[in-house]
DNA sequence: CCGTATCCGCAACGATACTG
DNA sequence: CAGTATCGTTGCGGATACGG
């Protein structure tokens, strides 16, 4: 629970801090829905769908995201080059908690 | 639900995205959270709690947060001025979501 | 006490060129 | 195709000083 992070004034250490700095950055979450949508998908087609993200954004931040165990990363050796990315079973256990993020943020969006 | 946003290749407009730009920012949480724990706090006092957080940065965050009525600011025309923030109805009704990113990081944090 | 005003550093991100 | 290398830019947050 959240309320005894307050009194040791330890936010740095709570779950929740772990949590956000997962997914922290411009497009983490996106390519992380990306991947929850499509399963598996290639650098390339990645960055077709995010637009206008940097090849070296997208490399380092899938670095990142396998570095915390969130997605796959399968290597074809073969020329050209084929690489894979997937959700893990972590990645997907995350997914199912920010989806009520979404859920949250739909229904209580501000009408201005 | 999150698939459909992909599709439309429409991420900033999901209410996920959303919601995350309600509680980006290196503090907003943590603010958020003291909020929950003491209910009623001021200025200086929430400075305390955040230890490291600057007059600026403290207050243009207090300003978003209720411009996006997570928080009510409350103020007493008196000399010294008082003024006391507090979690809206709404805002708690977030905190309800964002406790369960919160178990989370503490369920699956990385044991390096 | 509760802020605003100003300046500035730094890390994240972008653009482009290049490689196995 | 899947990146790396390099350089440039930008915006958040920090530090400090000041005001009602």
């Amino acid at each position: 629970m959240i309320q005894n992070y307050i009194e040791n004034a330890n936010f740095e250490d709570t779950g929740f801090a772990y949590t956000l700095s997962l997914i922290s950055g411009k497009h983490k979450m996106v390519i992380l829905y990306c991947l929850m949508e499509f399963e598996t998908v290639r650098f390339n087609e990645l960055k077709r769908y995010l637009k206008t993200i940097s090849d070296k954004t997208l490399s380092t931040n899938l670095k990142e995201l396998e570095a915390d165990k969130l997605i796959v990363r399968t290597e074809y050796p073969q020329i050209p080059p084929k690489v894979e990315y997937a959700l893990s079973e972590r990645g997907k256990s995350l997914m199912t908690v920010l989806d009520q993020l979404c859920v949250w943020g739909e229904e209580n969006r501000l009408t201005e």
